[in-house]
DNA sequence: CCATCCCGCCAGAGG
DNA sequence: CCTCTGGCGGGATGG
C-alpha cells in the first residue's frame, strides 16, 4: 500500500506483454561500456588536453561530457593524484597536462619509500605473516572503517598525517601507483592490491568496497595508458600491468590524414542512443541550471525531438532491441526524394553529431560549431562559394560523421565473422541486421556528400584548388562507399573512386605546384581486400589495371 | 554464477 | 541554509 513501485521509465516503451511473469526483456539499448569511467576519462582528456586550456570548471566538464557531476569528481580526483590537474578553487581545476606526470610519479616513488618504512613500524597485526610477496604496502590508511560512527575513534598516537577526509580515491590512487613503482611487481591483480592496501582484510565487505574503487581507478589509469589490463602469469585472473608514462594517448580528433585504426575502444564519435533511461532525481531543476543556454536553436532536447521526428517519418516503427545501440534514425527506404527537397537535411546531420557520452547535456562546442556551420552551408550553398576554411570545416564535419560509421562497421563485421564461425545463427542474423543498417547509413552519408558537391560546390568552384579539393573529397567518399559494399556495387564504387581521383590529379598536375596527396589514397586502394571470395581477385585486377592505365596516361601529359 | 563497476543516496565540508 | 564533495554499497551488466 505505502510502497508503490517507483515509476519506471515514463515512456510507454514496454511492449504489451500481458503476462507479468516471464522475464521480459530489459530494454537497455545501450551498452554499459559506453558509459564507463574509462571512456569518460578518455573523452575528458581529449576535451582538455589542448593548448590554451588553463582552467577547468566542473560544471563545464560535466555538461560538455554529459555526465553527472559525481563522475567528474571521480575522474578529477584520480587525475589530480597523477599530477595532470590541480585544484584551484571550488569548482575550478588547473590543467597541468601529461607533462606533469613524470614529476608526480617521482614524488610518489620517494614518498612511497618513506611510507614503507613507516608502515613497518606501525603495522604489526599479524597472525602468521604469511604474505608471499613482500611488496611494500603503503598505509596511512586508517584501517577499520567503523560502521558505527561513534566519532573520535581516538586512535593511537600518530594520526596527523592521517587526513580526515582524504579517505579514498585520491589517496588510494596514489597508493595503488606506489605499489607499482616502489616494488618489483609489474603485474598486480586488484584483489592483491586491495589486500595490500588494506592493512589486513578479513572483513569481506570492506574488501569489496576497496576493490570497487580499485576498479574505478584502474579504468581511469588505463585510459591514460599508464596501466594495462592483462593476466597474472600464473593464474588466469585478470590483473594490471604498469606501463609508466610513455607519452600521451592519441585522441581521436579528426585529423586530415588517415586515422589511426582504432586500437582499443577509444572512439569518440560512435553512435549511441540512449533513449532516456536516465532518471535524474530532481526533475530538471538541476539540469536547467547546468544548461548554459549559450547555444541557440537546436539545443533543447534535441535528441528526443529529432528522434521523434525520425520515427514518425516512416511509420511508428518501434525501437530495435538488440545487443547493439539502435543507431540513429535511419532511412531504410531509398532516398529518392532527397534531391528534390533540400540539398541535404541539416537536422538529420545534427542528430548524428551526438558525442558518445550523451545523457542529458549538450555537446562540446566543436560539435556546435559544426552544426552551425552546416546549417549555414545548407542555406547559402547556392549563392556563395565556400572559403578554404569553410571547406575544411565541411570536410572535417563529414569526416567525423563517416568515421563514426566506419569504425563500428569494421567491428561489427569482425563480430559477425566470429559468430558465423561459431555457428550462432541467431546472433548472426541480429548482427547482420545491424551491419546492414550501418552500411545503409554510410551510403546515405556518401550520397549526401556527392549530391552536395556535384550539384552545388563543384559547379561554383572557381579555383583549381577548390576543384581539386572537392574532387578528392568525392573520391574519398566513393572509397568509403566501396568499403561498405560488396559485389557489383563495390566494383562500381572502386571504379568511381579511381576515376575521380584521376580527374582530381589531372587538375592538380596541371594547375597546382605539386601534389602527392593522392599517392597515399591510391596505395590504399591496393589494400582493398576482403573475404576470400573471387571477388577479391577481380577487384584487385581492376584496380591495378586502372592504375597502370592511368599512370601511363599521366606520363604523356 | 561471479567478476565488473555504474548509479546515485546522502553525509561531510565549505561558504 | 545551500552547494560542493565524494564515501559507499546496492544491484545491474557482461562474460
Amino acid at each position: 500500500m505505502s510502497d508503490l513501485p517507483p515509476e519506471k521509465t515514463n515512456m510507454e516503451l514496454s511492449s504489451s506483454s500481458s503476462m507479468p511473469g516471464s522475464s521480459s526483456s530489459l530494454h537497455h539499448s545501450y551498452s554499459r561500456k559506453q558509459k564507463s569511467l574509462g571512456l569518460l576519462c578518455t573523452n575528458f582528456l581529449a576535451l582538455y588536453n589542448r593548448h590554451g586550456i588553463e582552467t577547468i570548471g566542473l560544471d563545464d566538464a560535466s555538461s560538455k561530457l554529459g555526465v553527472e557531476r559525481r563522475r567528474i569528481y571521480d575522474i578529477v580526483n584520480v587525475l589530480e593524484s597523477v599530477g595532470v590537474l590541480t585544484r584551484r578553487a571550488k569548482n575550478q581545476y588547473t590543467w597541468k597536462g601529461f607533462a606533469a606526470i613524470p614529476a608526480a610519479l617521482k614524488e610518489l616513488q620517494e614518498e612511497g619509500a618513506k611510507d614503507t618504512f613507516h608502515r613497518f613500524y606501525v603495522n604489526e597485526n599479524v597472525k602468521g605473516s604469511d604474505d608471499e610477496d613482500d611488496e611494500e604496502e603503503s598505509s596511512s590508511q586508517p584501517l577499520s572503517t567503523s560502521q558505527t560512527d561513534t566519532s573520535k575513534p581516538s586512535l593511537p598516537d600518530s594520526s596527523k598525517i592521517d587526513n580526515r577526509r582524504e579517505k579514498s580515491l585520491g589517496l588510494l590512487t596514489q597508493n595503488f601507483i606506489k605499489l607499482f613503482i616502489c616494488s618489483q611487481a609489474t603485474i598486480i591483480s586488484l584483489d592483491e592490491a586491495a589486500k595490500l592496501l588494506l592493512g589486513d582484510a578479513h572483513n569481506t565487505s570492506i574488501m569489496r568496497t576497496k576493490v570497487r574503487r580499485l576498479y574505478d581507478i584502474a579504468n581511469v589509469l588505463s585510459s591514460m595508458n599508464l596501466i594495462e589490463k592483462t593476466h597474472t602469469l600464473d593464474s588466469r585472473k585478470p590483473a594490471f600491468k604498469w606501463l609508466g608514462y610513455n607519452g600521451e594517448p592519441t585522441f581521436t580528433l579528426s585529423s586530415d590524414l588517415m586515422m589511426q585504426a582504432e586500437s582499443k575502444k577509444r572512439v569518440f564519435g560512435t553512435d549511441l542512443s540512449n533513449v532516456s533511461v536516465k532518471r535524474s532525481k530532481t526533475h530538471d531543476s538541476a539540469t536547467e541550471r547546468s544548461l548554459k543556454m549559450k547555444h541557440h536553436a537546436i539545443a533543447e532536447s534535441s535528441y528526443n525531438r529529432i528522434f521523434d521526428a525520425h520515427e514518425s517519418r516512416h511509420g511508428s516503427r518501434g525501437y530495435e532491441f538488440g545487443p547493439f545501440a539502435p543507431a540513429t534514425g535511419t532511412y531504410p527506404t531509398a532516398p529518392l526524394e532527397d534531391s528534390s527537397k533540400r540539398a541535404f537535411d541539416v537536422e538529420n546531420l545534427v542528430s548524428d553529431y551526438r558525442p558518445s557520452y550523451q545523457n542529458q547535456a549538450d555537446e562540446a562546442e566543436k560539435y556546435d560549431d559544426m552544426v552551425e556551420f552546416l546549417d549555414k552551408v545548407a542555406k547559402n550553398v547556392d549563392t556563395a562559394e565556400l572559403t578554404p576554411e569553410e571547406r575544411n570545416l565541411l570536410s572535417i564535419a563529414y569526416k567525423n560523421l563517416i568515421a563514426g560509421r566506419r569504425a563500428p562497421l569494421k567491428r561489427t563485421r569482425s563480430i559477425e565473422k566470429k559468430e558465423t564461425k561459431k555457428g550462432n545463427t541467431n546472433n548472426v542474423s541480429i548482427i547482420k541486421d545491424h551491419r546492414v543498417k550501418i552500411e545503409s547509413e554510410i551510403t546515405k552519408i556518401c550520397d549526401q556528400v556527392f549530391n552536395l558537391i556535384d550539384s552545388h560546390l563543384l559547379p561554383s568552384a572557381s579555383t583549381a584548388d577548390s576543384k581539386v579539393f572537392y574532387l578528392k573529397m568525392t573520391g574519398d567518399y566513393h572509397r568509403y562507399l566501396s568499403d561498405s559494399k560488396t559485389g557489383a556495387e563495390k566494383i562500381k564504387a572502386v571504379k568511381r573512386t579511381l576515376e575521380v581521383y584521376k580527374s582530381a590529379q589531372a587538375i592538380a598536375l596541371n594547375d597546382l605546384p605539386s601534389t602527392n596527396a593522392f599517392e597515399a589514397a591510391i596505395t590504399e586502394m591496393h589494400g582493398v581486400r576482403e573475404e576470400s571470395y573471387e571477388e577479391t581477385a577481380l577487384i584487385t585486377n581492376l584496380i591495378l589495371d586502372r592504375i597502370t592505365l592511368w599512370t601511363d596516361e599521366l606520363k604523356w601529359s
